[in-house]
DNA sequence: GCGCTTTAATAACGCGCGTTAGTTCCGTGT
DNA sequence: ACACGGAACTAACGCGCGTTATTAAAGCGC
């Protein structure tokens, strides 16, 4: 292939060929409306950019049009389930409206955020997603307000910034509830640190199940396990060796690591799972919950939907559009396997 | 923020309120060589940048520079660990070098393949990194010989794309030579599909391995477990079944998930590992190998640093040099944890 | 004072395209 | 015959910038 660095084709070559100016290969290929053209000539022009392979010059185009198509998408890490998700559904809806994703992380890094967002500002995105790893409080550099933001798991302490969060309330409310439709009415909850939103959130839901179900919620039986396996096997240690007649027989865990800390505990009891206690963790992590033994019942953060959904904001947003919600809360499906 | 749709500022405003041309401005931004710009006059400039916000818009300069920045990257799906691992090396080699990443999911489509390819090309990427998530053969869209490209984790039939891959020999040597180092003499191999790359190259690794220990390969050794769990539980025990003084002590298995597998036909027949039985895994997946019991020794598919490499390539063709090496292979390394 | 080189800066063109304001041509009505 | 209105097209400007050719000023030896 010699093309390499010989010139392109351009929009004046196709007009050239097809006979006619370069304002009407311009007018067919964004078929401008009020632009009176004869099939004829439509034909003739479209047959040109054939033969050529003649391809629009995204960039140019951006330029004359005043209008970059990018949208930047800043998470914590690549790496990781949660961020491959949101970018996947991020992804496939900036694609399906012919908008293009351009993606950093900022690895943690102030400075490495900062220069994404200078570079992406640079590229002249007409919105921006910042999306973190675990629902938290963020604040962002004040770059980010020269252009709309959403912000995805996570929201700005001052509230100006639209976001969209899991719905940690019915979350937690569902997977109570699915317990308690399974008979049980002591369900002891494993949280993740009493200080973070999921945490709260949860137990809010966990609470309102209960209640109900007619059950005041016994707050002995919620017990933080702070996140890790080895903290939750702890709790559930504590929960588990309550007298017999006090004893939970279904435990809600808040991630799914903190649920294997659990099943150990249990296991080492001789009980069973779910026969004897249930479980349903929270995350859906498919290499821990598919993996375990039994398979885990757990609720999903809505991840992809929730990177679907910040492009479509970010589009109203950049199209001048009014948000109808500031803050949109995305529901935690329950996924069924076999630990209840 | 009433600033949102007014013009944004431009090298024009930079260079009025600098009092110097527009030239002098774009100088001392590139720095051009051979421009003397007198410190005095580069300092106003500088102010005037900083005073007024200015942002050079990247697309106006890649349109008159006539170089985009832009590198694709196309994989088959952004989930999925490894495709995060290899973007993750990409991006941040490509970044470092200020250029930038346009990232698409072919989700094993064609349709949606073709249609990245186009986008990218109309967004004038000077360079496409083409990543599967397994090693095998792969075909591409002609459009893709319009630029060059570098193939990570794949290889054209015809052979005519550079292409970076693991280095499955020495990946299969390293495997079988670290259970050989730890005594053992009779090593089953329960291989991968026969008929693929990864297979065929472990398998050489593994026999040049065993020979260089002055062990003929026997051949019963080595069984197709066919990338399941459940296929390589059966390969395991047919292995483990044989009469005792030909029973393999130590299995080395195509990847993590068959060595699931393995574990549970290994702990079925009471066996211990490693001290009865030692296993070696591929892939290294975090969520099965850290939590496997005991812990998983493996070997890990460099796509991260396989990601950084491409990119690295890319850059040299896109410059215009010469690749030094068509096909480059990297080594996997292994990961020691406690099932040898 | 005069030529000459170096320093400091600029005017002007082009990158590929969207878009506005025209221009030309043709058919129709009177 | 003429004005007229619409259909079919085009010339020309500008988007924000890199770059080349050119100019103006300053320094220097004589």
């Amino acid at each position: 292939m010699a093309t390499n660095k010989t010139q392109r084709v351009t929009m004046s070559d196709v007009a050239r060929r097809a006979g006619v100016s370069r304002t009407t290969v311009s007018f067919v290929l964004n078929d401008k409306p009020g632009a009176a053209i004869p099939d004829e000539t439509r034909r003739r022009i479209l047959e040109a950019i054939d033969e050529l392979g003649y391809r629009p010059n995204a960039g140019a185009r951006a330029l004359a049009a005043n209008r970059s198509g990018w949208f930047g998408l800043i998470t914590e890490i690549v790496t990781g389930p949660f961020a491959a998700e949101v970018i996947t559904g991020a992804q496939s809806r900036a694609w399906s409206d012919r908008r293009f994703l351009l993606i950093a992380a900022s690895e943690g890094d102030p400075a490495q955020e900062a220069a994404a967002l200078d570079q992406m500002l640079e590229h002249r995105v007409e919105g921006l997603l910042y999306a973190t790893t675990w629902h938290r409080a963020v604040s962002l550099p004040k770059a980010a307000r020269e252009v709309p933001t959403v912000l995805v798991n996570c929201y700005d302490a001052e509230g100006e910034l639209p976001c969209i969060l899991p719905d940690e309330v019915s979350g937690g409310y569902r997977a109570t509830r699915r317990l308690l439709d399974a008979g049980h009415t002591r369900v002891g909850f494993i949280n993740l640190d009493p200080a973070i939103p999921a945490a709260i959130g949860r137990r809010e839901g966990y609470e309102r199940a209960l209640r109900e179900a007619g059950i005041t919620p016994d707050p002995s039986l919620v017990i933080p396990g702070w996140a890790t396996a080895d903290g939750a096997y702890t709790a559930a240690c504590e929960l588990l060796d309550r007298p017999a007649a006090d004893r939970p027989t279904a435990l809600f865990c808040g991630n799914d690591r903190m649920a294997m800390g659990a099943y150990d505990a249990i296991k080492e009891r001789g009980l069973r799972i779910p026969h004897d206690v249930a479980v349903v963790g929270f995350d859906n992590q498919e290499l821990i919950a598919a993996y375990l033994r039994p398979k885990l019942t757990t609720l999903a953060l809505p991840f992809e939907a929730m990177g679907t959904k910040g492009v479509d904001m970010l589009a109203a947003l950049a199209a001048g559009q009014p948000l109808d919600t500031h803050r949109v809360t995305i529901d935690c499906p329950l996924l069924e396997r076999s630990s209840v």
